[in-house]
This record gives C-alpha cells, sequence and structure tokens, in this order.
DNA sequence: AAGACGATCCTG
DNA sequence: AGGATCGTCTTT
C-alpha cells in the first residue's frame, strides 16, 4: 500500500498490466505542491503496432516514439485540439503498447482526466518510475472488473470487437 | 503549402 | 446535432 509500482509491473503484456491497473492510485504532485491521489476506474488497451487502433499502427514517428520503447513512461498526445489524453506505456522495446486512463474516480471521461491532471505536452516520456509528479501506487485489488468494446475506434476494423476497455 | 482528421467535451 | 481548436500526418 502507498507503494509506487515498480518497473515490473508494466513490463509485461498490455492486456495483463491494463486490467490489474483499475483500482490503483494514479497520483499527481501539482505545481504548487498539492498531492492528489485518484482511484483509476476505466481504462482501455491499445496493443501495437497490428492492432489498427493503436497509434502505434501508423508507425514510428515523433508522436509515437515513446510507444515504442519499454513500459513505465506516459504517452500523452492532444486530442481535437483541446484534450491531453493520459496512456501509460507496457511491455518491452519494441512492444508499443499503452494503456489510455480513461477515467479516474471523480473525473469520468479520458478528456476531463487530462484536465484534471493539468496535462500537457511536457508530460511526454515523463517516467512513472522516477517522476515526482506523476506515479502509480498499488492499492486494494477490486472485486469485479467488466469489459467492452473500445471507445471511439469504429474505423479500426475487426479491432473494433476486441473486449479491451476494462472498468469497475 | 495546404488540407483532413481525431482514443473528446460542452452547449443548445 | 454541431462547434471548438490544433498538432500530426497526408497530399500537392
Amino acid at each position: 500500500m502507498n507503494t509506487r509500482l515498480p518497473p515490473e509491473f508494466f513490463l509485461r503484456d498490455v492486456l495483463d498490466v491494463a486490467p490489474e491497473l483499475i483500482g490503483k492510485k494514479l497520483v499527481r504532485c501539482f505545481p504548487d505542491g498539492s498531492i492528489e491521489k485518484y482511484m483509476i476506474t476505466e481504462v482501455e488497451a491499445y496493443r501495437g503496432i497490428e492492432d489498427l487502433a493503436c497509434h502505434a499502427s501508423k508507425g514510428r514517428t515523433p508522436r509515437t516514439e515513446v510507444m515504442f520503447g519499454e513500459g513505465g513512461t506516459v504517452y500523452v498526445y492532444l486530442i481535437y485540439g483541446q484534450y491531453w489524453l493520459l496512456n501509460l506505456v507496457t511491455g518491452s522495446e519494441g512492444d508499443a503498447s499503452a494503456v489510455l486512463i480513461r477515467c479516474i474516480e471523480g473525473f469520468p471521461g479520458p478528456g476531463r482526466v487530462g484536465r484534471e491532471l493539468q496535462l500537457d505536452k511536457s508530460f511526454y516520456g515523463e517516467s512513472l518510475i522516477t517522476s515526482q509528479r506523476i506515479w502509480v501506487e498499488d492499492a486494494e485489488p477490486v472485486p469485479e472488473i467488466r469489459t467492452s468494446k473500445r471507445i471511439g475506434i469504429e474505423y479500426s476494423g475487426e479491432w473494433a470487437d476486441k473486449l479491451w476497455r476494462f472498468y469497475l
């Protein structure tokens, strides 16, 4: 409890990591020094270059670069010119997988998560292992985790049918 | 250089 | 139902 998740937690298949993130505490130390801890309540797994819903399927670019690295880092990107969406990179170098944090307690919706956490471009590539402003801590296991199809990726064909959304 | 679009949210 | 808003990628 109150223990920062170690590298090993993230260095696994995204489909193992994603459901285990449900119930964990996302910790944010704000610029004013205040610290808030939010329970993670909804995530989605994006799994490598084959997953057409995963940005990494577009290839290795300045934007997707961090996903191709080793797990345990932050991947943020701006959507619709308005919201910074938070992702946690998982797996070994080259896996190009990440977990989208869709909801935290009190803040339903990936855009609202980024707004609450005051994310911006500077979080791109941040280490969840050494960062002093964002990380994840262990927590009591949650009783029941539900699954469904991922949201907003109808363009990805068969990949849209994967039950890779996990929530309380 | 210009155009299209998006893992969203808010308003009416 | 439609607009906001801009970085990234694609096309010229």
